[in-house]
RNA sequence: GGACCGGUAGCUCAGUUGGAUAGAGCAUCAGCCUUCUAAGCUGAGGGUCAUUGGUUCGAAUCCAAUCCGGUUCACCA
């Protein structure tokens, strides 16, 4: 047996591999039977039993009136013998095949891939995708749960692209509408000319401002006339602020210079505000639409559906969709008086969007309290034949919450994006410090340091869970910095760099640094384990995008951490046993910090090379 | 009420094309730094996988019913 014949596998599915073989060796044994490749069942042996991966026999000895030990005999004997460098050993406990994987497949794995930076890439499925996300209101600042928001789509929108795909970044801009009035209200009655750069308040934040003020206002006014005798519906309709502002959406609407000068002011702060923010986040776009330019679009769409027929007219002039036959009901799409709802500009956009960029597929990061709406916009496109319709995804996501319920702009119980961001850094700066690890830094570089392990540590908490699930954050008890964090992916990256750093190497040495390396000494557990690890990497990233999950990747690196700090606790790299030993583990390490860089990159997160 | 999503250790979460004794982290307890970074490692305790029934050689995973929690069903966005 000799590495060199490992060269013509491809170890990007181990488990395929013993899939196929275990498949050719049944049929050898059986001919008459008819086996599929997924009726091969491969699991990774449970750590009380010798063997690397498992194959279930129970599947085939019904099918084949055989006992699981004389099947298990037969096919732990052929896939030895007939792929003697890929087995070494088999075992077969109750029912249950027990492959050992030569140290040969594993090192070679190693040794084709240490120093590939495309390690991970699957095969390109050459789709064009647009991935929205962020989606901001321009009344207020953003909060905690759009950093969930955020973290998702721009995550998703790398690992798309890592498998291969054309990706677009987009940013839904909901810069229109009644309550984008109601903060230009509440400044001009209240402000007395108030800009970002007079009160040096984040343009963002002064806008945010007035968006609560504006409500502070209505509840009083309401209850001013509440007192007055009259009716709750009545008031809020009466209440003048809220007259104001709607007063102020019809002036909008025709065009009114001035209503258009200071609703272009005052979204121009947010925008300058939000491009702080993002730069903090570090995450971008390729595209900005802004609903101002989409809404007419939409309007346009709905009066050739009237024409086509799919959609009708009321009484009152309204438009309307029939989707009882779906087991929905009917959907309102222009209201009576010719104005447009909500969903009429997502039609826009979604049209834009498509014609735009000719896509493919169109994934919306949307929270999952609008999973009704993205069901009815899909199905309204679908029935207005619009091509567009066929590849909208919704990413859904669960709301992030307070122990005390949900977040509420109008109730001030959000938690503040920038807030958030200046609170991980202290951590990550404390932190630091109580550990006394914060020597040896200037104080730039002590800067960019708690950046990465504060913004790191955000991006995972975040993207650590199933997007569909709803999570809960305590912010009394903040974020951690010790367990299935960034932080220890980063801290194993921090050691894997020092090691390399004490041997003189790069954090990526050159090519030929292990040449003439031959492998003939045996792995030992915590060795194996990272290798079995690294060879299951492209799995991961191809589960992840089509899951469209992050939180796979999550789980996956910091397994990969875990498995090499035990490693690095037992053995000893620049002090092994011999030479050959030091040199394997040395190029392990050096793949194991690439592939944690690389996943944790897709996640937008940076891992030091120091800390 | 209808639709959709969730319920796994004290807490936060993995694990579902059905596989062996259900796993991590935090918290608690006990160990490990004259040797490559202890932001780490090793071990212990902690579970009727919401409940009940069914299918199966085998169920946290599939099916049915029930209970609990959330979201949604606007001429708001």
């Amino acid at each position: 047996m000799s590495i060199f014949a490992l060269n013509l596998i491809p170890f990007n599915m181990l488990t395929q591999l013993i899939k196929e073989s275990a498949l050719a060796a049944l049929q050898h044994f059986y001919h008459d039977e008819t086996f599929t490749i997924d009726s091969v069942n491969v699991n990774e042996t449970k750590a009380e039993f010798k063997g690397d991966y498992t194959i279930v026999l129970f599947p085939f000895i019904k099918m084949l009136r055989c006992k699981p030990d004389e099947l298990g005999q037969r096919l732990g004997g052929y896939l030895i013998q007939n792929n003697s460098q890929l087995f070494t050993e088999f075992q077969i406990v109750s029912g249950f095949l027990n492959l050992r994987v030569s140290d040969q497949f594993f090192t070679s794995l190693l040794q084709q891939n240490w120093h590939n930076a495309d390690y991970g890439t699957t095969k390109s499925t050459a789709k064009k995708i647009m991935v929205e996300y962020s989606s901001p209101n321009t009344n207020k600042p953003l909060h905690f749960g759009h950093l969930r928001n955020i973290f998702l789509g721009y995550a998703l929108g790398n690992i798309l692209k890592q498998n291969g795909n054309d990706v677009v970044k987009a940013n839904l801009i909901n810069d229109r509408g009644i309550h984008i009035c109601k903060s230009m209200v509440a400044w001009q009655r209240y402000a007395n000319g108030a800009t970002p750069q007079s009160t040096d308040i984040k343009g963002d934040h002064l806008v945010g401002d007035y968006y609560v003020k504006f409500n502070d206002v209505y509840k009083a006014e309401i209850a001013a006339l509440l007192v007055q005798g009259m009716d709750e519906k009545q008031a809020e309709k009466e209440a003048s602020i809220m007259q104001e502002a709607q007063q102020m959406l019809r002036q909008w609407e025709a065009g009114d210079p001035a209503v258009y000068n200071l609703w272009q002011t005052m979204n121009a702060w947010v925008y300058e505000g939000f491009a702080v923010t993002y730069k903090k986040l570090g995450v971008d776009f390729d595209k900005m639409y802004y609903e101002s330019n989409t809404y007419l679009l939409g309007k346009s769409i709905v009066e050739k559906g009237l024409e086509k027929g799919v959609l009708f007219r009321k009484e009152d002039n309204s438009v309307w969709i029939d989707l009882t036959d779906e087991g929905l009901d009917q959907k309102l799409l222009l209201r009576g008086d010719g104005t447009s709802v909500y969903i009429t500009q997502d039609i826009g956009t979604a049209v834009l969007k498509y014609n735009d960029f000719n896509l493919d597929q169109s994934v919306y990061v949307i929270a999952d309290e609008q999973n009704y709406h993205m069901q009815v916009l899909q199905l309204i496109l679908k029935k207005m034949g619009e091509p567009c319709a066929a590849g909208i995804y919704h990413l859904s996501y669960g709301m992030v919450e307070l122990p005390t319920g949900r977040m509420k702009s109008r109730e001030g119980t959000v938690v503040d994006a920038d807030d958030m961001i200046a609170e991980m850094l202290r951590m990550a700066q404390e932190q630091t410090e109580q550990t006394g690890k914060a020597d040896g830094f200037s104080a730039e570089e002590l800067n960019q340091l708690y950046t990465t392990i504060g913004m790191g540590a955000l991006k995972f908490y975040l993207l650590r869970v199933d997007p569909k699930k709803k999570m809960i954050f305590d912010p009394k008890e903040s974020i951690d910095l010790h367990g299935f964090t960034a932080t220890f992916i980063q801290y194993a990256h921090a050691r894997i760099c020092s090691i390399l750093r004490k041997e003189q190497l790069s954090v990526m040495p050159a090519i030929n640094t292990f040449e003439g390396l031959t492998l003939n000494e045996k792995l030992t557990k915590a060795e194996k384990d990272i290798l079995m690890a690294l060879e299951q990497y492209p799995n991961i990233i191809e589960t992840t995008a089509t899951e469209m999950n992050p939180s796979v990747l999550c789980n996956y690196s910091f397994q990969l951490a875990q498995l090499f700090n035990t490693f690095y606790d037992q053995h000893s790299i620049s002090k092994a046993e011999n030479e050959e030993k030091k040199q394997l583990r040395l190029m392990m390490i050096v793949m194991v910090a690439q592939t944690l860089r690389h996943g944790m990159k897709l996640l937008g997160i940076d891992l030091p090379e120091k800390m």
